[in-house]
DNA sequence: CTGAAAGCGCTTACAG
DNA sequence: CTGAAAGCGCTTACAG
C-alpha cells in the first residue's frame, strides 16, 4: 500500500501541485478557498509530504547528528537526552551515533556525514583529526579543540576546579588528592589537573596526583591505586562522575568516614543512581551546554558569523554530603 | 564550497552518469578500465555521494529510529546504546526520540515517522495508540502490546520473576515484599508482580507489594514506604534497576544487613554505577534483545514474513551479593 | 559493458 | 493567486 504523493493530492483537488505545496508550506498568497479543497484532499488520501523530496529540493535535511564515545554513561546519556530535547525545539531530528573509543567508527561516522545524513554535527571525540576530515561539515565539539575554524563549548575546567580544590582547602584538608581518568592532549579537560597543581602551589601543599586512562568499568582500580597509597589524604578533588561513585562507595565499605576522616569535591555533576546520599559538586551545565551546541550548529549551518568560537559556560557549585 | 556532484565525476571521468553511478554501487558489469577513470575523478574530486538523491530514488532511508521514554535512565541508555551498534552492523544509521512520557510528543514522534524520516523504529512507549496511527509503518516494540500485528520483543518477565521469588524462597525467606514502579496495564511487565503473586500463592506465603507509578528520580519513596512498613520482611524481589539501587544505598545506610537480615533479587540486571558491590539480579538480555529488535524490523522491511509476533528473551540470572 | 532518459517527491523562480 | 516546468542528486530499466 503505497503512501499517496502530492501528485494525488494535487489531482484530487484539481490544483497544480506547487499549489500544494504552498498548502503545505503555509505560503501566504494562497486563497483561503484553494486551501480548503487542498487540505480537505489531504486529509482524505491521509497524505504526509514525504521528507525525501523535500530534502532533495532544499538540500537540507533537518537533521543533526551526535557523536559520543558510549551512550551508555551517565554524562554521555544525559548530555543526549539534553540535545535530542534543544534540537527538537529547533526542529531538528537527532541522529546518534557512538564511536565506541575506535578512531575507525568516528571516521566511518564522519563519512555518513559528508554523505549529508545530516546538516551538522556535534562532536564528542576522543582521538585527533586532521582538520580535512570536517571539510564543509558544521560541526561544534564539547571539550576537545578540534582545530581554528570549529568551535568548542565547554564547562570552565580550569576555573572550577580552582573553586573545587580551595574549597576543599577551607573546609581544613591540607594532604588533597587529585583524582581523574586522563583525557587526550587536546581537550579541555586537561585543564582540571592543571588547576588543582596550581592551587596545591599557591597554597604551599604538595600534589597527589592518579590520572590515567583507563577503560569504561575499570575505575575501582584507580580508586585502589589511590587508597592503597592513601597516608593522611584528607580530601580528594575527583575529575568524573563515576570515578566519585566508585570511591565513595568503595569508602563507605571500608568504613572510612564522609566528610569527617575524608572530603571528596568531583566534577560532573552528581549521577548516582540512586538519589539518596549527594557529592558536593561542580555540575557541568549540561543542559546549557547541550543548547549552545545546537544553536551554534544552527548558526553555522546557516552562514551567520556572529558566534564565539570559545564557548565556556560556568559549572554550578553544588554542596553535598562529602564536605563539612 | 558546493560539494561535487555525481555529474561532474561523470564529466570528468568522460563517462554517463549511470556508469559512475554503477561504480560507486560496485555493479559487476563494469570493466576494469572504466572503474579506474571513474575512481580517479572521484579521488581527484575528493566525491561523496548525497544520500539525498539515493534515497529519494530508491525510497528508502536506511535509517531507523529508537523512541524511549527518556534517554538518561540506565537502562534505556543501554538500550539504545545496543541499537545503534546492531543497527550500525546492518547499515542503518539510527535516529533517537525520547517521548519525555508525553503522550504529544509521541505523536509527533509518529508523525516524523510517516514522513518517512526513517524506514521503521523500535518503540517503547507507555502509551495507547490507535494501531492506525503505526498504518504503513515498520514498527517493533519492546515490552509493551501495541496491536496485533506489531512484533513485541520482551524478557521472560513471567518466568524470570518466578524464578528469582523462588531463589528467595529457597534461600530461607519467609516475608517477601514485591518493590516495583507499576507500569501501564498492556505491558508484559505487568507480569512481574503476577509471578510473584504466584509464586507466594503456591508456597502459601503472604503477598506484601508495594507497585506503584512514581516519576524518575521518586524512587526513595517508594523504598521509604516499603521500609516504614518494613515488619519481619526478610526478603524483596525488586522490579527495577534504578528502585533496586536506591532500596540497596538505603539499606545500607540504615545498617541493615544485607543479605543477612534482607535478601534482594532485583529485575534488569545491575547497573550500579560503581561496580563495587553487586545486586543478584534476573538481567535481561539488552544486547540480544536489541538485536532481534534490528532483525525483525530488517525483516518487516524486507517484507517477508517469516518471524514471531512475540520474541521473549531468557534474562540471565546472575548471584551477587544482596543474596546468601 | 555503457549511455540517454525517465523517475523518485518535493520546491521555487517564472510567467501569467 | 496559481500552473507548468525545471531542478535537487541519485538509480535503473531499456536499448544498443
Amino acid at each position: 500500500m503505497r503512501s499517496p504523493t502530492i501528485k494525488e493530492v494535487a489531482a484530487r483537488s484539481g490544483v497544480g501541485i506547487g499549489t500544494v505545496s504552498r498548502v503545505l508550506n503555509d505560503s501566504p498568497q494562497i486563497s483561503e478557498s484553494t486551501r480548503q479543497k487542498v487540505m480537505k484532499a489531504i486529509e482524505e488520501l491521509h497524505y504526509v509530504p514525504n521528507v525525501a523530496g523535500k530534502r532533495l529540493s532544499q538540500s537540507r535535511s533537518n537533521v543533526i547528528a551526535v557523536v559520543v564515545p558510549v551512550i551508555n554513561h551517565p554524562f554521555f546519556a544525559k548530555l543526549v537526552e539534553e540535545i535530542e530535547l534543544a534540537a527538537d525545539q529547533k526542529g531538528y531530528s537527532l541522529l546518534v551515533a557512538s564511536s565506541q573509543h575506535r578512531i575507525e567508527k568516528e571516521q566511518e561516522i564522519l563519512h555518513r556525514l559528508a554523505q549529508k545524513q545530516a546538516d551538522g554535527a556535534i562532536f564528542v571525540t576522543h582521538y585527533e583529526h586532521q582538520e580535512n576530515d570536517f571539510k564543509n561539515l558544521a560541526i561544534v565539539t564539547i571539550d576537545r579543540h578540534l582545530g581554528n575554524d570549529i568551535p568548542i563549548v565547554s564547562s570552565n575546567n580550569y576555573e572550577a576546579t580552582k573553586q573545587g580544590v580551595r574549597y576543599l582547602i577551607e573546609k581544613g584538608c591540607h594532604k588533597i588528592a587529585f583524582l581523574g581518568t586522563r583525557a587526550t592532549q587536546s581537550s579541555e579537560v586537561t585543564l582540571r589537573e592543571k588547576a588543582y597543581r596550581e592551587v596545591m602551589e599557591e597554597n604551599g601543599l604538595e600534589s597527589f596526583v592518579i590520572n590515567k586512562d583507563v577503560e569504561h568499568g575499570q575505575e575501582k582500580v584507580l580508586v585502589d591505586e589511590l587508597l592503597a597509597n592513601r597516608d593522611h589524604i584528607d580530601g580528594i578533588f575527583v575529575s568524573g562522575c563515576i570515578l566519585a561513585n566508585t570511591l565513595f562507595n568503595r569508602l563507605k565499605a571500608l568504613h572510612i568516614k564522609v566528610p569527617e576522616e575524608l572530603q571528596i569535591v568531583s566534577y560532573d555533576g552528581d549521577f548516582s543512581i540512586s538519589k539518596l546520599e549527594n557529592i558536593t559538586t561542580l555540575e557541568q551545565p549540561i543542559k546549557e551546554m547541550a543548547e549552545k551546541c545546537v544553536e551554534l550548529l544552527i548558526k553555522i549551518m546557516e552562514n551567520k558569523n556572529d558566534y564565539e568560537k570559545v564557548n565556556i559556560l560556568d559549572c554550578r557549585f553544588v554542596k553535598g554530603d562529602t564536605t563539612k
